[in-house]
DNA sequence: TGGGGTTAT
DNA sequence: ATAACCC
């Protein structure tokens, strides 16, 4: 069996194996332990996966167009480049360039336009719910992101191991730092076995969606994110504790570590706080005045490496939500307008989730040349016989929601002075299941995890892929 | 900069 | 309801 995909730049260096004795009575990998092994975030240690699909809205235009393979292509949303594919890349196109700046750099460029997100969306959940047959513990993050814990599986897995007695273990894809890998440290043999396990992820992802990721290997999932991007298109790369330091004083700016964000990269500047080592040296108390006690110990913590929040299943979406950006809009009756095109794609997104929304949100960005980032918004509970409405679909829902978010709009926007708005958004949240039968079940894509042939078997199948035979 | 999402306050 | 974060 091959590596998987064809994109056939990758190199896959270092595939070295090592011959692993196994416990020998010796303090060599961790015991068994009884019944429930290592659950997620026991003191044994997680193993963290991130996966992170490659330039994701060009990959599914290419797939649903297989004429654009090898074109340079970009995937427009109003006049911005929003992402792009390597051919594109190469030539200097780069995410959320404009297109015109994007023509200049590459007059070839084919563009589509990626306004509606239904098609990423679509995958990004097959994306979601493959992953989720390997193990319940899948994060998402984003359409194009995912964290798993797999704790479990590497558990399971070393087991195994130790029935066999004797077993080639090697990694799969790059270390970080190129790290000998100690195999009689526990730590790294989990690690490294956790690298196998992401691989058959990623080979899972190409063979069934035919989706091209990379993947980051770590104890939390901070540092897999982290990890993930050290080789880009299509590679995998492991993370072993001893160059953890490494790895984040390789940060340069304080906002390239994830939590930290505009905002309080602004406060961390005033403070004279520039990179990590400055974060990491600066006084508890004085950030904690800055930031807030909470704030400040999460981001100090993150500075050292440290992530305890646990990988969290997202399960089925909490709100759906549909916006729309434009230059100009002025007039009551054009936000009305607005609104009626909005409502349709969306109430159908709803309809198929089969839940009812209970509460509904009107967002507006108003035109103003210095705080573009500003948005307002109000909600209210939807009306109970309206929530009722979203089973069926027969009756006109849309009259009586358009009446309701007018009045919504007329709460922020007094309308009888002038008004220029320059995005509108619907959201519906606060799903909650039909009343419809017993239990509150969770439903959706985990539901038919579970064939009669059970869990056991998905995971042989997982454990099988590339199983390097022992001799 | 788009068209989405989440959680915390 | 807003503000922050993520993509």
């Amino acid at each position: 069996m091959e590596p998987f995909p064809p994109p056939s730049e990758e190199e896959e260096e270092e595939e070295e194996d090592w011959l692993c004795p196994q416990p020998a009575g010796g303090a060599a990998p961790p015991a068994p332990e009884h019944g429930k092994s290592a659950s997620a975030g026991s003191a044994a240690g997680r193993v963290v996966v991130h996966i992170d699909l490659d330039c994701f809205y060009a990959q599914v235009e290419m797939i649903r167009n297989p004429k654009l393979r090898d074109k340079p292509l970009g995937v427009q949303q109003k006049y911005i480049v929003v992402t792009c594919n390597y051919e594109a890349r190469k030539r200097g196109v780069k995410k959320m360039m404009s297109v015109k700046d994007a023509k200049e750099k590459c007059p070839q460029l084919v563009l589509v336009n990626g306004e509606d997100l239904t098609p990423y969306r679509e995958t990004s959940y097959k994306v979601t719910e493959l992953l989720g047959e390997f193990c319940p513990l899948v994060e998402r993050l984003g359409f194009d992101e995912n964290f798993v814990d797999i704790t479990e599986i590497v558990e399971k897995r070393l087991n195994q191991l130790q029935q066999s007695g004797w077993s080639r273990v090697g990694v799969a894809g790059h270390v970080y730092n190129h790290q000998a890998v100690n195999l009689h440290d526990a730590t790294h043999v989990r690690l490294v076995i956790g690298s196998q396990i992401a691989e058959e992820l990623r080979g899972a992802i190409y063979t069934r969606l035919g989706l091209t990721g990379c993947a980051g290997v770590a104890s939390n999932k901070f540092l897999s994110k982290l990890v993930c991007g050290t080789f880009k298109p299509n590679q995998q790369t492991l993370l072993l504790p001893e160059s953890c330091q490494d790895l984040i004083r390789s940060l340069d700016h304080i906002q390239k570590v994830p939590g930290i964000g505009y905002k309080t990269t602004q406060r961390l500047e005033m403070l004279g706080v520039r990179n990590v080592c400055d974060l990491q040296a600066f006084p508890s108390a004085v950030l904690e005045k800055e930031l807030g006690v909470s704030a400040a110990q999460r981001i100090q913590k993150l500075s050292y490496g440290e992530d305890d929040s646990p990988v969290t299943p997202s399960g089925p979406p909490q709100s759906f939500s549909d916006e729309d950006s434009f230059k100009k809009c002025s007039s009551e009756v054009e936000v009305k307008e607005k609104i009626e095109e909005l409502l349709p794609n969306l109430l159908a997104r709803i309809h198929r989730d089969g839940r009812q929304p209970h509460t509904v949100r009107l967002t507006i960005r108003q035109f103003s040349t210095d705080k573009w980032f500003s948005r307002e918004s109000r909600q209210c509970a939807l009306p109970p016989h309206l929530s009722q409405k979203f089973g069926k679909e027969s009756s006109n829902i849309i009259s009586p929601l358009v009446d309701l978010l007018m009045k919504l709009f007329r709460k922020m926007i007094d309308v009888d002075v002038p008004f220029h708005l320059t995005l509108l958004s619907v959201c519906f949240s606060n799903l909650k299941d039909l009343p419809s039968s017993k239990k509150g079940s969770i439903g959706f894509y985990l539901k038919h995890m579970s064939p009669p042939s059970g869990s056991g078997k998905r995971v042989r199948e997982v454990e099988n892929v590339s199983q390097g035979e022992g001799s």
